[in-house]
DNA sequence: ACATTGATTGTTGCC
DNA sequence: GGCAACAATCAATGT
């Protein structure tokens, strides 16, 4: 199977860091979803505790329909549109040819 | 060229 | 302020 099989994020290697800007990323689709949800999670779930919320909320995400996601996604796709942005500067300044 | 991984993003709730 | 599952992502790197 590709890929390593889950597990802690990030351990504790950093792969050596070549980017000067470091142009961060754009949010994902789940950021924006949990944006939206969050409220309503808690609000059908009050008092309950995040590890509850959370699972629930990627729940929800995949109950929804591609369509559903769409709105999701269309923030993810807007938000890496800025993180474009800071990569075309990074991209720029790393060349810096003046 | 393809595959993989690493780094990042944000939510809640508590110390 | 940071960590814990949850999911996406995607760009740069490695082979």
């Amino acid at each position: 199977m590709p890929k390593a099989a889950a597990g802690k994020r990030k351990e504790v290697k950093k792969r050596g860091k070549k980017d000067p800007n470091a142009p961060k990323r754009g949010l994902s689709a789940y950021m924006f979803f949990a944006n939206e949800q969050r409220e309503n999670v808690r609000e059908e779930n009050p008092g309950i505790s995040f590890g509850q919320v959370g699972k629930i909320l990627g729940e929800r995400w995949k109950a929804l329909n591609d369509k559903q996601r769409t709105p999701y996604e269309a923030k993810a796709a807007a938000d890496k549109k800025r993180y474009e942005d800071e990569k075309q500067a990074y991209n720029a300044e790393a060349d810096e040819s003046s």
